[in-house]
DNA sequence: ATATATTTTTAGTCTTGTCTAAATATTAAT
DNA sequence: ATTAATATTTAGACAAGACTAAAAATATAT
């Protein structure tokens, strides 16, 4: 059985690590968590002891299986738990992800599966990340960052690389949500801002912005 | 900020001073929390720095009127996601005790207010017992246990005063649950039994579970 | 009233998870 | 190839929350 600290380290390990096996330093691990590299160096011990990660000493840590499992497994929680609350208890979108964080430690397979099952088995939580089936498979839509994307073409907004409350918040000011169409109009190689069209008006967006919105085309 | 540790001594205290301030000892608090009695004396001594029970050494411990309101907030919480766990979820009433002593401890007010409106503010959680508003206020339907109930009358099941596993899958096992209209037919001084009558049939039922069972005449 | 039993508290230890400060390894720069 | 900078690990400490064993207080029984 996993602690409640011992998954946010598997969390920030596996996000760190792309998904696959990659190694992640110390230092990305203890700002990802915010804090020191000695707390994260006993940590990783701890989870290498569990046999949870692969660790060499001065050369990074990976998961291994299992520890990819557990990670997957928080990672289902969080964001079906971010779905129920968008969907069921009607909060905005920058508002979940905090409680999520406490929600997901919350250990019952059986809550988990009948949590999915109310919630219509969503495949993407509010903020277009895909959730995990319980087995830890799933498949991400397709998409790019408006960054690689050419003047002239539009996709649909599914999901935004940053779910920071600022960068949510700035995306409710200007009225643009997943599911959106958006097409590119214009780039500005001097500062790389975009100008980018909805259904409701035309707008130029920051290079900031840009590269935190995914469409699919 | 209270810690889910001292959260469980104020619901143990709370529970074992029957509501209102009356002291509570040691060792019976240590018997409720599953904790040796020098552990107990440990935390009572944190909650009274904290200004949230009433200790004098060697007789006991009350809560103050914020030690009330916070054992108040978390019953409210549990009862709530009690009522979620059986109305949404479909879980059988002796299954959800044990995931909501985790669920109680999530901090979020706003959280517990729209579950409250999504569940429609439901006043009695799936064992029959009340739940307390935001402001800790509460009523608790008037009801005596069969123990006290004289033969030839009859009330509803409203609620169990023993809500353990066992006891609830013995409800379930011989058709019993809240709602149901129970008729007091016989006593048997030998063994101080019960006859009593349901729609669907009659049966003998013991002391231990007759007092257990709370009818609204 | 005194002795005995029970309850409660204290003293000291342990584990988890964190920290600071110092030591050691690794990487980058001359 | 040394030296300087950066990253990582170790050593030692601390707070929370639990425990055991022993001491002290209270309650019970003769
Ligand atoms: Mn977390
Ligand atoms: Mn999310
Ligand atoms: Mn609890
Ligand atoms: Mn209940």
């Amino acid at each position: 059985m996993t602690t409640l600290s011992e998954e946010n380290y598997l969390k920030a390990i596996y996000h760190l690590g792309k998904q696959d096996g990659e190694a992640v330093s110390t230092n990305a691990i203890a700002e990802q968590i915010d804090a020191k590299a000695s707390s994260v160096t006993d940590m990783i011990k701890k989870l290498a002891d569990k046999e949870l990660a692969n660790y060499i000493k001065y050369q990074g840590v990976s998961l291994t299986e299992e520890g990819r499992l557990t990670a997957k497994a928080v990672i289902r929680k969080h964001r079906l738990w971010e779905t129920f609350l968008v969907e069921k208890l009607n909060f905005s979108w920058h508002e979940v992800h905090e409680i999520a964080e406490q929600l997901e430690h919350i250990k019952s397979e059986k809550l988990i599966d009948k949590l999915d099952d109310f919630l219509g088995n969503p495949t993407h939580d509010p903020h277009g990340d895909p959730i995990p089936d319980k087995y830890g498979n799933y498949t991400k839509i397709k998409s790019k960052s408006i960054l690689d994307i050419k003047p002239g073409n539009q996709g649909i907004l599914t999901s935004v690389k940053d779910s920071s409350k600022a960068f949510l918040k700035y995306l409710n000011k200007n009225k643009l949500a997943l599911g959106d169409t958006i097409k590119v109009i214009d780039f500005e190689p001097f500062d790389e801002s975009f100008t980018i069209e909805t259904k409701s008006k035309t707008m130029t967006i920051s290079k900031n912005v840009a590269e935190n919105l995914y469409l699919s085309i």
